[in-house]
RNA sequence: GAGGUCGUAGCUCAGCUGGUUAGAGCGCCUGAUUGUGGUUCAGGAGGCCAUGGGUUCGAAUCCCAUCUUCCUCACCA
């Protein structure tokens, strides 16, 4: 039988996992700063836990989990009856787990069931693979790491600020330094909804309106025109859509095109608050962008949205989030606003392994290599390779007796910085021959001081 | 979900309009060097040509299906 993988799942050697596992720390690093605690939520939820909450798009990419049991037996008798059937009928009774689609609905399912054991504002980051049934692309996997950070309990806009506080460092931190932060806000877009006279038509207004950077303008208007958006709405929605500006440029004109929607104007209040609010922490952020266009395809969304792009690579957005202000509502508990971002762990590492952004020297796990002759010295090694260990040294030893030159091959194809040798001669005088592999230079060492000679090197 | 595209050694790829035994570079293994890697030299192994069918005297090459890759649309991280 000859091994394949599912499209779109990849299998990862440990070269790529010590590299991803740099941009984990460095987020889990700054999630932590900012005062959010881990959490974990299993792999599949039931499945009408996830169905609704991302649209009717969303609802075809969730992998649904076959039921136990003979569920087909009856029909798979009467074939043609069975290809009469409604799969979306069907579906009740072959499904009803599924895998998780995101991290933020399960955690909404979280904050309900713990309600009482959690304190509000609940601060909890997320670090987990999801799973889509999409197809893939470049930067599309059918599986891959979101790490989130959502705050729930409060309404204030100082968590929006701070998202992007951390948006902001973790990109600096990655070395990912030329990105843009785009901002927008959901009420935003209601009152221009409004003020064109489309209420209701929300949905067509903000999908079309999303795809302007691609399409253009015109592309849009057809679009908005195929979407049964009025002629008379149109003309008022596109002046103000197509409208450029720098961020408080934006907001003063927002506020004299929306002043007629409370709606739109409270959103405009929102979003200047949150650039306030910024200010107030002391940051100054270039990137980040007000763009009227950012609509995001996720139904929950209700306040601030938001979206990051790398700039010097073609790869869709890295980061989105925004606040949700009835996620839980949905499970049966009302009044809990939420806002959170989402890191898309594989995008990222693409990026950096493009533009060759990860540090050079975290490609070993262990920083010495024990090797010997036979098997006396292999025993001599084993306590050397333990004491360096109770030290916190990442130190291994050759597991079997081999030819010297094959433990130092091993030692350069997984670029250990060192090599002990132990023979007849170190273990009469107590000491081990150390050798420096990126330099060649190699010294006698007291066995007793390899921490220091190594520190010291 | 709609349309297109790719698949030959571990990797990157050559292989002509179907015609002997499918090649190269890099990597890998062995030795030169029985206590020293990364350089050099000599030698060697490695292929169900993605999978399954079909056309043909003959298929890596043509046809069909399946799987996979990448791309555009839609959607998203």
């Amino acid at each position: 039988m000859k091994p394949t993988l599912p499209r779109g799942t990849r299998d990862f050697t440990p070269a790529q996992l010590l590299k991803r596992d740099f941009i984990f720390d460095t987020i889990k690093k700054v999630f932590k700063k900012f005062a959010f605690a881990p959490i974990e939520t299993p792999t599949m939820e039931n499945l009408s836990v996830l169905t609704g909450k991302y649209g009717e798009e969303g609802d075809q990419l969730i992998f649904k989990i076959l039921n136990s049991g003979d569920f087909l037996l009856e029909p798979k008798n009467k074939n043609i009856e069975l290809q009469q059937v409604d799969s979306k009928k069907l579906l009740p009774f072959i499904s009803e787990k599924a895998l998780r689609y995101d991290l933020t609905v399960p955690f909404a399912r979280f904050v309900v069931m713990n309600r009482n054991d959690i304190s509000f504002p609940f601060k909890r980051y997320q670090i987990q693979p999801v799973w889509r049934a999409d197809r893939p692309q470049k930067g599309r996997y059918r599986e891959f790491y979101q790490c989130d950070a959502d705050v729930v309990g409060t309404d204030s806009l100082l968590c929006e600020a701070e998202i992007v506080l951390m948006i902001h460092e973790v990109m600096q931190h990655l070395g990912i330094k030329n990105i843009e932060i785009k901002i927008n806000n959901r009420k935003i877009l209601s009152g221009i909804t409004e003020i064109a006279g489309s209420f209701g038509k929300e949905t067509d207004i903000c999908t079309a309106i999303d795809k302007i950077d691609k399409i253009g303008i015109e592309g849009v208007t057809k679009e908005l025109f195929e979407r049964g958006i009025s002629q008379t709405s149109i003309n008022i929605l596109l002046p103000i859509i197509n409208f450029k500006g720098n961020n408080s440029e934006i907001l003063y004109f927002l506020k004299s095109a929306l002043q007629n929607s409370t709606i739109g104007t409270k959103g405009i209040d929102e979003v200047e608050q949150v650039l306030h609010f910024i200010d107030q922490f002391g940051t100054q952020i270039d990137a980040l962008k007000i763009d009227i266009s950012l609509a995001r395809g996720l139904s929950y969304y209700t306040g601030a949205i938001f979206e990051v792009k790398a700039l010097d690579v073609q790869m869709g957005s890295i980061s989105g989030g925004g606040r949700y202000d009835n996620l839980t509502g949905l499970f049966g508990l009302d009044g809990v606003s939420g806002v959170g971002i989402s890191f898309g762990v594989e995008r990222i590492y693409d990026i950096m392994e493009e533009l060759n952004l990860f540090p050079q020297t975290d490609n070993s796990y262990s920083k010495i290599l024990l090797t010997h002759f036979d098997v006396a010295s292999m025993n001599y090694g084993m306590k050397i390779v333990a004491n360096l260990r109770s030290s916190n040294i990442a130190a291994e030893i050759y597991p079997q007796v081999t030819k010297i030159k094959k433990q130092f091959e091993y030692a350069n194809a997984k670029s250990i910085p060192f090599v002990a040798v132990v023979g007849e001669t170190e273990m009469q005088n107590n000491t081990v021959a150390l050798k420096n592999m990126l330099s060649g230079e190699q010294n006698i060492v007291d066995k007793d001081n390899i921490l220091e000679y190594l520190q010291l090197k």
